[in-house]
DNA sequence: GTCTATAACGGGATAGAC
DNA sequence: GTCTATCCCGTTATAGAC
């Protein structure tokens, strides 16, 4: 059991994200950390001075160094066949560890909210679209339908992510499993890069 | 201002309404809303007992009454083309009233919340899924593409609600205003029915 | 119905011993 | 680094005057 030799401030880092992740900032207490992380409020705070600053660095970990490089995948150097595959692929078995992760993001940015906005502007400041100049050439040369790229992407990232959002709801309605839940986004790797490219090829 | 002559009752579900949309249950306070509606926190308590007997008048009014009836077009009398167009329309200037309702609803789902789920479970005893049926009516008649029912109910939910639940995101990574923002999804009332049935036209 | 005042509680943060 | 005890504040909820 590897997780019991964690250093005490790993072990409440895990407990943090753990928390965060299901309740959000608002309604998760240090208390349900510390104890999640089995040690004390003092310790926590020891650590990471307050409750708003482990979770900017929890907030940042996850978005900046788990969500990003893979949404970074649309940048890669690849034939669109191939790529949106691959991305699908890719954030499926993201998201499948992590299925808390975009509720948590999204949901600490409502109303303008300051703090994770100026976050988010300061990562993508490099974004360079790749995947926009790709779209539009294999356009011009005929290969594919003429299309507004940000519709395009905005499906994309919606048919990808949105599952796991209303996860608890499918779960609930469908009555499934998690197994079966698993299964199902299993199977929009497939079926989501056959509706894009299907309607990309329908050059109208 | 017919907005002033609301009973204390009607500026306190108001209020409420909006500070719960915008903070979650969590992180929005009596206080908030009581300063929001003009009133003190004596008159909220009076009007509704507790925070969270008001939380879930204002989660049941918002999902049942008003999100619930527009997912239901879904189930209405329609030709298939008609009935996405309409679908998307409807639910896309629902969501310009409402922006944060998506978030809202969802976001007060994770981790297997009890009280909500109860809440769900009751209201969609009724459902029929008429839309079901009908995709795989017009499949038999060979009319349309023989599909997996969930993946392209999913892809639809998901490509019209997941907008307005990255709304913030959206916004600040495209620099919108949120008039442009608005006229962003308003081209989607077109560009989603466009992919989804083009999709399910192209009989593979 | 409406307000002021306050009780009762819970949460974040810290001091200080070890 | 770790723990106990405690402070202090914000929050919910209510009692009681008007």
């Amino acid at each position: 059991m590897a997780k019991l030799d964690l250093s005490t401030e790993e072990k409440i880092k895990d407990a943090a994200k753990k928390i965060f992740l299901e309740k959000g900032f608002g309604s998760a207490t240090t208390r349900d950390i510390a104890e999640c992380a089995e040690t004390n409020i003092a310790l926590v705070n020891y650590y990471f001075r307050s409750k708003e600053k482990l979770f900017h660095e929890i907030f940042r970990e996850s978005f900046a160094e788990t969500f990003m490089p893979v949404a970074r995948i649309l940048n890669d150097n690849l034939p669109l066949e191939a790529k949106i595959y691959k991305f699908v692929d890719h954030m499926t078995e993201l998201l499948k560890r992590d299925p808390l992760l975009p509720m948590f993001v999204l949901s600490e940015m409502r109303g303008e909210n300051s703090k994770m906005c100026e976050l988010l502007t300061e990562m993508q400041a490099e974004e360079q679209n790749q995947f926009q100049q790709q779209l539009e050439e294999e356009a011009a040369k005929g290969n594919i339908r003429k299309t507004d790229f940000n519709q395009v992407e905005a499906s994309l990232m919606a048919m990808v992510i949105f599952p796991f959002i209303s996860m608890n709801m499918i779960k609930m309605k469908k009555n499934l499993t998690t197994e079966e839940f698993y299964r199902f986004v299993d199977e929009r790797k497939k079926a989501i890069p056959e509706m894009i490219l299907t309607f990309l090829r329908d050059r109208a």
